[in-house]
DNA sequence: TTTATGAATTAGGTAAGCCTAATTATTAAA
DNA sequence: TTTAATAATTAGGCTTACCTAATTCATAAA
């Protein structure tokens, strides 16, 4: 059995491997991320192990096995679809949809998320671009990337954003850019890296290396020379 | 603070007084309902007595304060607007959809709520023909009251249902007895209180007393003789 | 009115999930 | 390489929500 707890604990150890891939989920990340303390984390760890859903120890910190990353993935695929759902047919403005997403992802039902993933297309991608992965846990195909790789000269499509604060999605909100605009890098500035950039009907953009790191693009010629 | 556990717990006291208004509410009762045992419910209801969402004594069991009702019919509420939902807006089977209700009625979002609620076009009634309080706990008005409390020649309308287990739901079904079907009541049987019912299109009907005092009628004459 | 039955209550215990305050390792800095 | 800082871990405690077993109480039957 798994508790909306222990779904809490996958999410957060997926979650925060996700966000660096690198480095390795320690206790106190988690307990960080959970606003929890990491003796509460730590008892709970070896509970996940038990389970067969993580492995853990100091120097790697925690892993999910295959049986944890499909709860895991299995929640992440609920709270995107949720959120595209409250959003989309319920028309929740976008910083309310998180909240909510939080708690109707752990609604136990398959068969509820199957309907309203149908009512919405079966989409491949939230509004925020989030790839919403399959039942199976393979994400959808993409090649998004950060604006900050961009070369100058390149000419590329936003797919989605890689931090979700209400601070960005305002700024982004301001800038006027927004899913699926296009963008060309007219100039990248060497002393602080930061992007120029042009836009089709919105005038010209001077954009920090900060926030270009967090905006997630691909490139629209086919063989660009963007890594 | 309440907890989904508490809203159970109010919820159960006033279905169940609801179920039977005239008999008292004990803590047996409760565990039955809920499944647990008596010395843990009596544990919750003195808590819920101190938090002044309850009253409780021996000899007239649990009752609810004003505020322990309010909580407890905004759970009604949620539960009915979200089976309403599932069953209209999402094609979901109607007994499929209490199970679903259960867990989504604890999501603690009255923008949620209000927002399905509109979607729906703000109905009295969900599809059993239950009544939906509004926010401030008041029922629609309506003059429902058991088919077994007619008396001969009454022409009456199904506008609900008392039980909702899934044998009874299937045996309307059978019987092709639907909610705003009209009924005649064209012979009671005076050794068994058996009714004898016309229909418009679907014949004549033999139902049991027991199966009558489950379905929910209102006369359709302004003034019929019926009690 | 005594007794037997069943409901209410009390006593005491367990597990889950939290916590704080040590203590022990690691790691980074001096 | 010693020390200082930081992270991990252990110890021990608390609350909530359950439970079983024992006891007390109320009531219906004899």
């Amino acid at each position: 059995m798994k508790t909306y707890r222990e779904e809490n604990y996958l999410k957060a150890i997926y979650q925060l491997s996700d966000i660096d891939k690198h480095k390795q989920v320690s206790p106190t990340d988690i307990a960080n991320w959970l606003e929890l303390k990491p003796p509460t984390v730590l008892e709970k760890l070896a509970i996940l192990v038990k389970k067969g859903y993580i492995t853990y120890n100091k120097f790697e910190g925690a892993k999910l096995t295959s049986t944890g990353k499909e709860i895991a993935l299995n929640i992440v695929r609920r709270h995107r679809i949720w959120e595209t759902y409250l959003y989309k047919e319920l028309k929740f403005s976008w910083s309310e949809v998180h909240e909510i997403a939080e708690q109707l992802e752990h609604v136990n039902s398959d068969k509820l998320i199957d309907k309203i993933y149908d009512v919405l297309g079966k989409p491949d991608f939230d509004p925020h671009g989030d790839p919403i992965p399959n039942k199976m846990g393979k994400f959808p195909k993409s090649d998004r990337r950060p604006l900050s790789d961009s070369i100058k000269g390149c000419k590329c499509v936003v797919l989605g954003v890689s931090e979700h604060s209400e601070v960005f999605l305002n700024y982004l909100t301001q800038q006027k850019i927004g899913l699926n605009d296009k963008l060309v890098v007219e100039q990248i500035n060497e002393y602080d890296s930061s992007f120029k950039l042009g836009t089709k009907n919105k005038g010209h953009i001077l954009m920090s290396s900060k926030a270009a790191q967090q905006i997630l693009v691909q490139c629209i010629k086919p063989n660009c020379a963007c890594k």
